[in-house]
DNA sequence: ACTGGAGTCTCTCCCGGGGGGAGACTCCAC
DNA sequence: GTGGAGTCTCCCCCCGGGAGAGACTCCAGT
């Protein structure tokens, strides 16, 4: 048995920490004693500990850390721990892609922006439509493409699709989002349901790359729409005139951005 | 002139988030309706707002995007930048160590462990010493290293330094830290002192490989003098037998955990 | 048996970088 | 002039820790 102040010895986490993981339930020390409340540990605990230590330099939080402690089976561990190094990695990805995009930032000459206005008509497409938290918008659209993909084949390649960004999402960090793909007849399947986009007068630019580094597009595009004294209605509109199911050269990627404006006079 | 919820959009930084960063004086909006409260961005302010979003990204601290936003220069600018991107690559080293001890960890079968009880003969070096926070341990220790070269010459190859590591730095993440190098007339120079090292009772190990994984051998010693009924009794003593002064070769690193016991009967 | 010091307990407060929501005020178009 | 959207401030919560206060407990030496 050993005192708390012995186990943080041997385990290199501190006494404070230990309390919180007791506290936690992530780590309940062999002993308590009833009278004193002293926490006595036992020397098998000491792997266990560790196996904490390392999983949070690996920022895994806490409930997740218990799970995989929890769960009794080997091979279902692996998979946990397994799944938090692709969190890591896809992190890692973020990274890059921040790096890149602050390059480009910082860049001392910025790429001339392409701007155009453009009157977009009404029109009946395939859509699928949620509420989304910000976080969720990656798996909510790779899920939604596939629906989409699913009920009306690969083959109506015929336009590009695209996305309405609900303005809320930018916001407050939640909003609908709606994607879709141009159809003859949209189909009522699934999620997959009959939208009438409205008629609005859009102001476009395209985003050529990696789709994470978007919003330096949206930004160049935001100081164009504040210099010609522009109003922003409604929710962004994105179309994937190049994207993944296109081509594997992330550089190719082209995004078209619409941004709906109130009353445009003229293009510059 | 952008109302927050506009530049909101713009920049795809939340409102919440703004407002934060008006508090923190890192993006002060162009003007505050000194009525109202009401924050105006210009769209001169986008760019600079992306900026911190991405150096957020990279998880630098908001003092720290102050920094290198109020930074004139490019360059320096840049340099504070590189020195960020510097640190995310250490945590990316620390990652993969962390990944690989805790492959270890989860090995079904734990390597075997030779552990020897030794006694300690008093013994008096050159050392450096002083009090030392958990995080700053890896500094500290590099540039007492560096201290000690240059005092005692790199010549003193005779027998391997070592280190003494005060247990409150495990239970409370600080301590005294002694680096120390043997030699036959330790001088007095700079930070470098003659040190008398007690004699005690040693329960030894050796670990291979890199440092960074050592607490998993610390932990597997702890469970040994715990099996073996003895407590622990002062600094833990490392020596580094093979080291990155010998061999870039990190696996084949070689450093020797010693700790104090009482009354040690017989070793086993 | 007593005592002192080290060890441990619980408690509250703090940090950073956000999120949630309440309740009041302001802006602007109709 | 009015309603609804936009914005304000204020307080509480989250995580995973760290800092310190004040009281209690353990244990070795006398």
């Amino acid at each position: 048995m050993l005192a708390i102040g012995e186990f943080s010895r041997v385990t290199h986490l501190s006494i404070r920490t230990l309390r919180r993981y007791h506290e936690a339930g992530l780590l309940e020390p062999e002993v308590v004693d009833p009278s004193s409340g002293y926490r006595y540990y036992s020397g098998d605990q000491i792997p266990t500990a560790q196996v904490i230590h390392r999983l949070r330099e690996l920022d895994v939080p806490l409930s997740d850390v218990e799970r995989i402690l929890r769960s009794p089976d080997p091979d279902q561990r692996a998979a946990l721990v397994a799944e938090h190094l692709q969190r890591l990695e896809s992190e890692l990805a973020r990274t890059r892609v921040a790096v890149s995009s602050l390059r480009r930032l910082l860049a001392p000459e910025p790429t001339p922006l392409q701007v155009e206005v453009r009157s977009e008509p009404e029109v009946v497409v395939a859509a699928v439509e949620d509420d989304v938290v910000a976080d969720d918008v990656g798996a909510w659209f790779a899920g939604a493409m596939a629906e989409l993909d699913a009920v009306l084949g690969p083959a109506a390649a015929l336009a590009p699709p695209g996305g309405l960004y609900d303005n809320g999402l930018y916001e407050h960090g939640r909003g609908r989002l709606l994607l879709y793909r141009p159809a003859a007849e949209p189909p009522t399947r699934g999620r997959v349901r009959p939208v009438t986009l409205p008629a609005v007068e859009l102001v476009v630019t395209t985003h050529q790359g990696e789709h994470d580094g978007i919003d330096v597009t949206y930004g160049q595009l935001g100081s164009w729409v504040v210099r010609n004294a522009l109003t922003v209605a409604g929710a962004v509109r994105e179309r994937y005139l190049v994207g993944p199911r296109d081509t594997d050269d992330i550089t190719a990627w082209c995004t078209e951005i619409g941004w709906p404006v109130f009353r445009v006079a003229a293009s510059s």
